[in-house]
DNA sequence: CTAGTTGCAAAGAGTTTGCATGGCG
DNA sequence: CGCCATGCAAACTCTTTGCAACTAG
């Protein structure tokens, strides 16, 4: 077995749908807004562009997809190269929206217990805890 | 300030679509798969009353409407006292995308762990782990 | 009888696909 | 020059809305 992999053309699009997703740093963006953005400029990216580049981006793990809590459009969000994301689980606030990385041995021995106790491989890079940061928390009480 | 609260009428509508939801437990449906099984029983029930009692039921807190993480549609999921969704997790299988409930120990832990000492209270509701379920993990070594 | 309910059809919102043209390597 | 990428428009999926007929109370 092989691995597909079509050779890759450095597109003006692609890469400036890249940088504007880096520029925004952890703010998260929906597909249409960056549709928008571009347009905005006056730059043409037609809307099939941008979401053709954000599938592929998610399935590389150079940025993440997220749902809003409508469940009806998806947002994106990069994801920095400083940190394997592959690596620990992330948490994802769903009052702030703050996005925790979480590098834990308590949480590698809950994916070795799936693997082992429930036959189940979790995929770190996609899966997202969501729920309530401390922050949110303290302020809920408040 | 008083309740906005119409007189409710029982419709064979309204009770047929209840009582499937309880019948299948823990069991999420989407709301076309609802609209499909009364269709294949001959009773007609349109996908609006269908969709418009869903709404109700989950205002009501009788059912519980959730969004697959892919962010398609909508799951909807009967609400008994025994089986409480906000007591375990839920792992998706990205190959065939069976979902299955866990409800352990070890699980419990890593709840209680994520908020002692990462201060982050997780929502069990929204959250899906991603993955690959042992049927696949062997299917795709064959 | 009155007011909530139903169901068809059509509208919306977000996303994906078909296809001819354009551009990277 | 070959092959991937682009972008327009149309198709698609899921959900909501308009509206006239229907029915529980």
């Amino acid at each position: 077995m092989k691995q597909n992999r079509p050779t890759r053309y450095t597109t003006s699009q692609g890469k400036q749908i890249l940088e504007y997703l880096a520029s925004l740093g952890d703010t998260h963006v929906t597909a249409y807004e960056i549709v928008r953005h571009f347009a905005a400029a006056e730059v043409v990216i037609g809307q099939t562009t941008v979401y053709r580049h954000l599938e592929r981006l998610a399935a590389e793990g150079k940025i993440r997809k997220y749902l809003l809590s409508d469940g009806r459009s998806a947002c994106y969000q990069y994801i920095s190269g400083s940190t394997d994301c592959r690596e620990h689980f992330h948490l994802k606030c769903e009052q702030c929206g703050a996005l925790i990385h979480v590098a834990c041995t308590q949480l590698d021995q809950m994916q070795g217990h799936l693997r082992n106790k429930h036959d189940f491989q979790i995929n770190l890079l996609k899966t997202t805890l969501y729920g309530t940061c401390g922050n949110c928390l303290t302020a809920d009480k408040a």
